[in-house]
DNA sequence: ACGCGTTAGTTGTCGCGTCAACTTCGGGCC
DNA sequence: GGCCCGAAGTTGACGCGACAACTAACGCGT
């Protein structure tokens, strides 16, 4: 009677059903943004933080730790933005990059998105959750977060 | 008293959570079969599904139906996977291309991979669930993926 | 003031995933 | 037989995301 040594067949079948869940619903709610309002969610998710902010401009690393993303990560979907014209780059006199602005067109686009893209999760997501559940997803998805970041962040801490 | 318009802040922290929290999982599922037996969890997913077909081989097609994935992101993943030596193409007389096979090298990276990745889910997925969470998972998981899957099904079907 | 480590930000490279376009094989229809 | 259509498979382009290496400015201590 060892315990088993690998998951149950129905263990498995569950990890790639929600694996599968979470691509199919990422990408319905990617590919509605973007026949909608021209977007991707990577660019709602930036668009909004900055909009949040005082002037609609933030520091790089500002926006890195609001989204919980790493800065390299932002460098890039800011390069990807700005050749669209979304933001801009904010430079001292020296040339040096400063921090990041909303433009024109990015305020626009974030400003139509967001309550359709706000509909559409609640129609693709919320509602196909009672609220028992929401609550349950709620405290799981906190505590991964939570232990993950904590495992990650105690490397350095160490003199 | 107009329904509002868009999802509540606690919507949008609770969706927010969600996604990190699965970004998050996924990222240390991947680096740790990366770390510890040289595959991605995509490679994985393909060699676990080969391993199981008759001979290790099957058809394109096939591989995609039973991993839920588009035939060209297969194809992609097949050509990263030869040039690693995971698989091997399978040709006709012709040169067509008709199949996949399992190579040793593949073979031996899923045999050791599949109990440790095991344990990996288990470790950061399963123990931090209630089997009260996990059912409502699976049924929420299947219900989406199979929506999903009917709208999209639906289109070429009209004559 | 000088140097020097720290931090902010960028860049390159690579794998994953989608969409659209293309090639080729095979089967039916005349 | 010859033609055409649909299915199987591949390719290219592009955006997303991770990691590592790099550069430049800042600040601090002496």
């Amino acid at each position: 009677m060892t315990k088993p040594r690998t998951l149950e067949p129905e263990q498995w079948e569950l990890w790639n059903s929600w694996m599968q869940a979470q691509r199919l619903l990422a990408r319905e709610l990617d590919r509605d943004l973007q026949r909608d309002y021209g977007i991707s969610k990577a660019e709602f998710s930036v668009l909004v933080t900055l909009q949040r902010a005082a002037e609609g401009q933030m520091r790089v690393g500002e926006l890195a730790e609001s989204l919980g993303w790493e800065k390299s990560r932002v460098a890039h979907q800011l390069t990807r933005m700005e050749n669209r014209e979304l933001v801009d780059r904010i430079a001292n006199r020296s040339g040096r990059r400063i921090g990041i602005r909303l433009t024109a067109k990015g305020r626009t686009a974030v400003e139509n998105a967001i309550l359709g893209h706000g509909d559409n999760i609640r129609r693709y997501f919320f509602e196909t959750l009672t609220p028992e559940q929401a609550a349950a997803i709620h405290a799981w998805s906190r505590q991964v977060v939570d232990s993950i970041e904590a495992r990650c962040g105690e490397g350095p801490a160490a003199p």
